[in-house]
DNA sequence: TCTTGAACCTCTAGGGACTAGAGGGATTAT
DNA sequence: ATAATCCCTCTAGTCCCTAGAGGTTCAAGA
């Protein structure tokens, strides 16, 4: 059995964030000793990195409790959610990059020059590779 | 001069964010009706173009209120904030294709079979390319 | 066995960037 | 004049934590 400190350095998960997860229904400590404090097994441990994980990579909390009751007896359940934030994902690296061409090009507009536009250039929307 | 509903419309921004903004001091409406009703002038509308681009491309409020007040006067300041912001990008954007990766080998471990295990490639950490 | 100090407990509030709703007043078009 | 639309302020809610107050329990050393 673990206490909750273990738990958290065991999983990076800060120990704040473990009471944030047991109040939203995502984990509950097995049992609690005599004085009330949190013991969790092997199990919740797993449990904590299977969600851990899970928000490392993006999901919501309540994708996450959908996979954690609903999806275990439904793989074409989780099969979707894990489909849909693919999708999601590719999206937001397609916003980022065009973002990136927009600061590199803002940069450089004023690299090596004793007078630059960075200001204007922020308000310049004409160069958007998308729209807004 | 115009309405906040047709700055809402001119720049995308949304009413009661316009106010928002106004309550976290990075715009103002030069004047008001004797209704009390905001009035912006074409400035304003700039002003709001700029943040929305700015919001768009990331910047946090904060960063936008610096580059108001700060940065107009100060070019090397501009730039440092675009030079830092655009680190940060790159930053997510590498992150963002690691998930990705992720993503299409957790979706693909059970693409057309009758039993998956999404649920085991979330919490299985062992083929992560990055460290979390 | 006692004591110290670290770790734990609950509860409330804050943060960032909005968004939604209530309850009312102003403006505009017919 | 009246209806429809827009606008006002204020409060509270969203999401995912994070921080702090004020107090209790645990584990290890003397």
């Amino acid at each position: 059995m673990f206490s909750i400190g273990q738990v958290s350095t065991r999983t990076g998960v800060k120990v704040p964030t473990i009471r944030y997860y047991e109040q939203m229904g995502l984990i509950a400590a097995e049992e609690r000793t005599e004085g009330n404090q949190r013991r969790f097994s092997q199990d919740g441990l797993e449990r904590l990195h299977f969600i851990r994980h899970a928000r490392d990579l993006g999901l919501s909390i309540d994708m996450i409790r959908h996979l954690l009751t609903i999806a275990p007896s439904n793989h074409a359940e989780s099969h979707r959610i894990a489909a849909a934030h693919l999708d999601e994902v590719r999206d937001r690296i397609a916003r980022l990059k065009r973002l990136e061409a927009e600061l590199v090009r803002i940069k450089d507009s004023c690299d090596g020059k004793d007078e630059c536009s960075v200001l204007s250039a922020f308000g310049d929307h004409t160069q958007c590779a998308g729209g807004h």
